[in-house]
DNA sequence: TCGATACGCAACAGACTCGTTTCGCAATGC
DNA sequence: GCATTGCGAAACGAGTCTGTTGCGTATCGA
């Protein structure tokens, strides 16, 4: 983070303290314009301190550069995603990708999108950011899942766990961003892609 | 398109004719750029013009906004792949995603990845564009092999297709744009994709 | 040869963005 | 009170892009 802590025992700095309240209409406005569908490389800090009702001044004093900006802007993102804890991967996992298909419609969800999408050879430490803020947390909870199916032996023991997560998420967003992109996402998608997966994940002798 | 044809009977238009060279130029240095990661929005008509060694009246004369060139530019852009035609679905669907996995490591496909990651929203018609081009005929190609595999009776009858497709695709897409996006997709990734789709899709009477 | 059109090149005005600086005012500690 | 720092606003020079125009040259049909 850029902003400067006053933590325990530090001597204030002398003068006006920064005020937190621009530095969250920075960020909100950062991350309203990267959700309209902006691309990090379009954004403009003009643009951001026009929305946020600030000068500009007050935003290169704390970032450097855009990206800075844009780096701390993801990090307020939390990913309020639990484990599911259905009784069945199956269920684990179609929760799982309701709360995907619900999120992806909100605005703060597109504009980590935004970023994600925008060119990774071009912004390396955004690409970075994006994995550990928004891409892994959501793998960790299928590897979670996938990992305790195994152990109760609902999944296969010898089960590539890797190509199980990128066929479950791959699908889902595949469904979603290419094939209907415009239209509501149709609401039975997670039923019919894990219904689809589980019958090579789910092992032979238990059912089925 | 928007060179005028000069078709069987129609009257030649006096003066010098417009140089293919030229416009196969611009086209050229149009996916030239995109391939190196500019977005639309940010491609711009000088740039176009000084890679093509072109004056921009030369762009200007021929398409009247950067969106038709583009829309020009991607009808160009042939999408090479034959109907694999392997003697099991399995094996056609591995040549297929290794035939993927190949393309995505030239320029010319990864631009029109940049085309079709430019946000929707506000290129409409390039996002159509995208469809026709790149995106349903490789769906068709899937569609075809999972068809076949059903008549055969290689898959389930009740193979819920549209999903399968999403999960061959998916599950490669995912794991080259997210998972490894550096570095080199893993040899084996393809058929590693289709051994664990495939035991969900394949009839369980046949084997296995 | 002549008119018409296209070519590459250069220049233009207008708009936008950048990153910086200056201004007058506000808030804090000493 | 006074120094220090932050604030929003405005302006700056430099750069880029747009879409248009003028120039001299090249290439076509008549």
């Amino acid at each position: 983070m850029s902003m400067q802590q006053t933590a325990e025992g530090m001597t204030r700095p002398a003068g006006r303290p920064r005020s937190e309240k621009a530095e969250k209409a920075i960020i909100d406005a950062t991350l309203d314009l990267l959700g309209e569908g902006i691309g990090v490389s379009e954004l403009s800090i003009e643009a951001i301190a026009a929305r946020a009702g600030v000068g500009k001044t007050t935003i290169y004093r704390r970032w450097s550069n855009k990206e800075d900006l844009v780096v701390d802007a993801m990090a307020t993102l939390k990913p309020p995603i639990p484990l599911p804890q259905g009784a069945s991967v199956r269920e684990s996992l179609v929760t799982y990708l309701k709360v995907i298909a619900e999120e992806s419609r909100h605005q703060r969800t597109r504009c980590i999108m935004n970023i994600a999408l925008s060119d990774p050879d071009r912004h390396p430490r955004l690409a970075e950011r994006f994995r550990e803020v928004a891409l892994e947390p959501r793998r960790e909870i299928v590897r979670a899942i996938l990992a305790k199916g195994i152990e109760t032996g609902e999944l296969r023991g010898d089960l590539d766990v890797d190509i199980a997560m990128a066929i479950i998420s791959g699908a889902m967003m595949w469904q979603t961003k290419w094939v209907w992109p415009g239209e509501a996402t149709e609401a039975r998608l997670p039923e019919r892609i894990v219904e689809e997966a589980l019958k090579g994940f789910r092992q032979r002798a238990a059912e089925n």
